[in-house]
DNA sequence: ATGGCGCTCTCGGAGCGA
């Protein structure tokens, strides 16, 4: 079965590339960021004609997440936003899934991490706040729900592997020590960078601005992410990028993370041969 | 060196993203 991420930078802009990506990647999970729309404009008929089911929050003008699920799984305990955090930005949804793979219920969390714009700023201090919340809310999602996954925008470069320049980029926005902190920590809850599980190109990006050609450029940045809690971990066989849609007109900036899991658990490495 | 693109809200140009 497959799951995915994709920051779609408004889904009303592009729901036909949404639209034609499922019907070539029949995904069994996805999770969507920067839906840009309120709730009533959210497109639950043509996902439901496309074959799946959908959860959502959305505001006006920014943000907004979703998560879909291919018919005939289904989603249950919709959380959205972080519990007991405050928030006027719709950043978080989380639901158990029942895939229609047969695979047993997955808990889910999609999230659209703050950008933060610059460190030292307001918006990098609720970006850190923001984190805080989160892992404190991972934590006890994780205790009730083994078999978790936490995808989606987390704004956040891992290491300098995931930067295209990272000596020009050190410490700025994405990058800086506080926020890779804020990553490792949400890993050290138990939870693994689903791409970094396998081989990889160089230079996996899955973002790349606008401008300056960055994309036939290849000078992206890795921001959006698969992590994965222990008891799913000996299922993950494949995690991969693709940069299909953001060769094709009027893209989004960003790239889908498929991540395939086993219905069974598949031999760790030192046990083949 | 700066901003360079794209989306939203709304029809001029600002705010924001990353």
């Amino acid at each position: 079965m497959h799951l995915a991420t994709w920051n779609v930078n408004s889904l009303s802009v592009r729901l036909p590339h949404l639209l034609d990506w499922l019907a070539d990647h029949p995904v069994d999970v996805l999770a969507l960021q920067e839906l840009k729309l309120t709730d009533d404009k959210f497109p639950a008929q043509a996902l439901e004609q496309a074959g799946y089911a959908a959860a959502w929050l959305g505001q006006k003008t920014y943000n907004g997440v979703a998560l879909l699920v291919r018919s005939p799984g289904s989603l249950g305990e919709v959380q959205r936003n972080i519990p007991g955090f405050e928030d006027e930005q719709a950043r978080v949804i989380a639901a158990t899934v029942q895939p229609a793979s047969g695979m047993p219920p997955l808990r889910v969390i999609g999230a659209y991490f703050p950008n933060g714009q610059a460190p030292g700023s307001d918006r990098f201090a609720y970006k850190m706040r923001w984190l805080d919340a989160l892992r404190a809310w991972v934590a006890q999602e994780l205790a009730r729900h083994p078999r978790l996954v936490l995808m989606g925008d987390f704004n956040i470069t891992v290491d300098d592997d995931d930067v295209w320049d990272p000596d020009g980029l050190r410490d700025t926005i994405h990058c800086t020590r506080e926020e890779r902190a804020q990553l490792q920590a949400l890993k050290d809850l138990g939870l693994h960078d689903a791409f970094r599980l396998f081989p990889q190109p160089p230079k996996s990006y899955s973002w790349w601005d606008y401008r300056q050609l960055a994309f036939p450029k290849n000078r992206g940045l890795r921001i959006d992410h698969i992590l994965i809690s222990d008891a799913l971990k000996p299922h993950a066989v494949a995690c991969t990028i693709d940069r299909a849609p953001r060769k094709r007109p009027q893209p989004s900036d960003h790239a889908p993370v498929v991540l395939t899991l086993a219905v069974t658990p598949t031999p760790a490495p030192e046990s083949c041969g």
